[in-house]
RNA sequence: GCUUCCUUAGCUCAGCCGGUUAGAGCAUCUGACUGUUAAUCAGAGGGUCCCUGGUUCGAGCCCAGGAGGGAGCGCCA
């Protein structure tokens, strides 16, 4: 039995009357009681109203559950009204909608929610009913009976503003960036692609395996690294040569960080039969483009007993999932950055989805490629890379595909890639997209012990820095394939945004290391 | 690393041939407005013209060097 002035009421729910919240529909329902009440409220045991658990904005908006009381917590997006009535928009990044709150200018008028802070960017809970809009463009808004200000934005000073901003401005401030509707965005696809991956994996009867991020090998020449020593920067210890001591260094001897899990991910293949590896690679290139970072998520899987064929079958079921995955995950999403940033990217995820792609070898597309009729600013010769003009040329204009090329020439590849039976070529893979480029790289590696040594003589890889690798040929060696997917390009391609940096909340690159 | 473009108000950008007090839209602030959708309308405040040096009677504008950013290329995922 609990007291409400004064007065015994029934064991939660109380009847008040004087000013009330706009509840409407509850006050209708209240006319089915005999004693006169203007609103009702659930008391906890100290007469306060109880609490209500906090509802998801994504929850609130999808809610069939009307007139009820609820409880939302999230940032303003916007405030604005008359002395009448007070539209707040609030987001509290559970989707990219923001749900409408509306209050009586009675309760709440303008002077006094711009005096607690209730404006763009301030951090708020709100309690109220959640009923019925009566305006167009939501179905169901919030008719706030309480509003708190958990932290309030100074107007003048915050940096997001009420308008559109540039991506470039954005990358400034990192650190605010994720509550634009554009981040929010990118940064659930993000989420839900990298949920994709080990969904589809572990689907697949593929085990994920760690594989180091501090490495001692320098060996699969994919790149510059970053140094890892806590040698001192002053005078660090120096061998008899002159050179700096790494012997004394921390692992006893020069470490980095890798540039690629795979050679390790071969060593779980060959007991697991199918894994893969999610995790951050690092690069020190100085490459200063819209599709590299120095800092960059790969996924690697490996497969032992799949060849070349397998090896594509599974790279091209894989990205289709992933796709398809974000499709029917993300579709708020998806809708927002196709209408704001690209108009063809519903559809060219669906094309990808339901197309197979394009497979052929190098050697055919270097045929292709000569017989165009558009010209390039590089020429194109059996036995040298290919552009990414000519890459871009394959996809976006001759086959309007994703392409897969295969059988490279052994010279421009790496040395564990397996040698095919003309000796000239090896079992590569590059899968094209896009916009992207290179998405995907891969092949069926080396298992014959003497070719693997004299790929790895030819190409200069000291065999006695990876012992370990060629053990795994000498012992119980079998055919086996994988690839590296760079994630960001992933999620580059599935959001349509134009620059990597803007799908990695932190990007790291040359001269930027900030937040 | 190479090529190229850019840097003017909080943001996005104009700024003529080198010439008086550097402008606009949005944002902010003030006021008006009975349900708005990045609300609308009226008014106000707001500037190290990226930095350093030079040319000139005079530089936001021309020149040199530096810093930062974008795009393209290379390296790759």
């Amino acid at each position: 039995m609990y007291f409400v002035r004064g007065r015994k009421v029934g064991p939660c729910c109380v009847l008040l009357r004087g000013s009330r919240p706009a509840e409407r529909t509850n006050y209708g329902r209240l006319r089915n009681f005999s004693r006169p009440a203007d609103y009702f409220c659930w008391l906890n045991p100290i007469g306060k109203p109880m609490s209500v658990r906090r509802s998801s904005v994504a929850a609130l908006l999808a809610s069939q559950e009307l007139d009820r009381e609820v409880l939302v917590k999230g940032w303003v997006r916007t405030r604005r009204g008359n002395k009448f009535v007070q539209f707040i928009a609030v987001n509290d990044g559970s989707t990219i909608h923001s749900i409408q709150v509306v209050a009586n200018a009675e309760t709440f008028p303008e002077e006094k929610l711009k005096a607690e802070g209730v404006e763009n960017g301030a951090a708020v809970a709100i309690r109220g009913t959640l009923v019925a809009s009566q305006g167009k463009g939501q179905t169901v808004e919030i008719q706030a009976t309480d509003i708190e200000v958990y932290g309030a934005a100074d107007t003048t000073t915050y940096p997001l503003q009420k308008k559109g901003h540039t991506l470039e401005f954005l990358r400034e401030i990192a650190h605010l960036r994720p509550r634009t509707n554009t981040f929010g965005a990118v940064l659930r696809l993000r989420h839900a692609l990298a949920f994709a991956v080990h969904q589809y994996f572990n689907d697949n009867g593929f085990f994920y395996v760690h594989t180091p991020i501090i490495t001692g090998s320098d060996a699969e020449g994919a790149g510059q690294m970053f140094r890892v020593t806590t040698l001192p920067e002053q005078n660090p210890p120096l061998n008899e040569a002159g050179q700096v001591d790494y012997g004394q260094d921390f692992f006893g001897k020069a470490t980095n960080l890798t540039v690629s899990g795979q050679l390790e991910g071969e060593i779980a293949a060959m007991a697991l039969g199918k894994v893969y590896t999610f995790g951050p690679t690092f690069r020190a290139e100085n490459s200063n483009t819209a599709r590299h970072l120095a800092e960059f998520w790969m996924i690697e899987p490996e497969m032992a007993f799949y060849d070349l064929q397998d090896n594509m079958d599974l790279a091209e079921d894989f990205l289709k999932y992933l796709v398809r995955y974000a499709l029917e995950k993300c579709q708020d999403d998806l809708k927002f950055l196709t209408e704001h940033y690209d108009k063809e990217l519903l559809t060219r995820l669906q094309f990808v989805v339901d197309n197979d792609f394009q497979r052929l070898t190098y050697t055919e597309a270097v045929d292709i490629l000569k017989s165009a009729k558009q010209k390039f600013e590089f020429p194109v010769d059996w036995g040298t890379d290919l552009q990414s003009e000519h890459e871009r040329y394959l996809v976006e204009k001759h086959f309007k595909k994703p392409v897969i090329l295969t059988n490279y020439p052994k010279d421009i590849k790496a040395f564990y890639m397996k040698l095919d039976e003309d000796g000239r070529t090896v079992r590569a893979m590059d899968v094209l997209f896009p916009g992207i480029g290179e998405i995907i790289g891969g092949s069926q590696r080396e298992e014959n012990l003497e070719k693997l040594q004299q790929r790895m003589q030819e190409m200069h890889v000291p065999e006695e820095d990876l012992w370990w690798y060629l053990d795994l040929r000498r012992f119980g060696s079998a055919p086996h394939a994988g690839f590296g997917l760079g994630f960001e390009r992933l999620v580059l391609f599935v959001t349509g945004m134009a620059n990597i940096r803007d799908v990695i909340p932190f990007p790291r690159f040359p001269r930027s290391a900030e937040f």
